[in-house]
DNA sequence: CTCCCGATAT
DNA sequence: ATATCAGGAG
């Protein structure tokens, strides 16, 4: 089977799995999303869903983030890891949408990547699920994971697996791919045991069986 | 390439 | 004890 032939399988059965998608973390304006978003780095949403809702307790909007005491963001996101970047992070980046963006999150890749601590996966994360813009498809580990696993990159770079990623769907589908090997990742193919005699990708799969 | 870093599963 | 979890910066 063709690279062309089994992306396009794999959005379609993925969709029939997932009819719906929703980002797993917990969010309700981009501001909230691209603080989750910042917070899941090596860490699960699970964790993430446990701090932001005292994260946005203590500071409800993107003024009261970047007028927030970093030691106090520092513990409040803690139990996340890379606390101390993530909580400078996140007050900087508050800090220059306040600044230069005029409060609001910006809509566009080249403004998002400049927020301190937000690369080509966050800022995809939040132009898809926020504002519904396709400009990326974020390839986060579990993307990354599938992808090669699935035979539709052989890089091991993130920017390079986007750039073989993004020829293989129509742009409209490129927030929902990201969903799809997420969640099945997730569900099916995680990194250590992956569910191979229950996958219903096992037809398609070049590494069926292998680790 | 290294460093940041806590929580959880194996 | 070690690998992994919705990464990003120097």
């Amino acid at each position: 089977m063709k690279k062309t032939e089994r992306a396009t399988e794999i959005h379609a059965r993925l969709s029939r799995r997932y009819p719906e998608p929703e980002p797993a973390l917990h969010w309700s304006d981009p501001w909230q999303l691209l603080v989750a978003t910042a917070l899941s780095a090596q860490c699960t949403d699970e964790r993430v869903n446990k701090v932001t809702p005292i994260f946005f307790e203590k500071w409800p909007t993107i003024a009261d983030a970047a007028g927030a005491d970093v030691m106090e963001v520092e513990e409040v996101v803690r139990s996340t890891g890379f606390f101390r970047n993530k909580a400078r992070n996140i007050k900087a980046a508050a800090t220059r949408i306040m600044e230069v963006y005029s409060g609001e999150v910006p809509r566009s890749m080249a403004e998002l990547i400049t927020l301190g601590g937000v690369a080509r996966k966050t800022a995809s994360i939040v132009l898809a699920n926020a504002f519904g813009i396709n400009e990326g498809i974020a390839v986060d580990t579990h993307v990354k994971r599938l992808a090669f696993r699935m035979g539709l990159t052989a890089k091991t770079d993130p920017v390079q697996i986007e750039k073989d990623l993004m020829p293989l769907y129509p742009r409209e589908q490129w927030g929902d791919i990201n969903h799809y090997l997420v969640f099945f990742g997730r569900e099916v193919c995680p990194a250590r045991k992956p569910k191979c005699d229950i996958c219903e990708l096992n037809d398609i799969c070049p590494k069926k069986g292998v680790k």
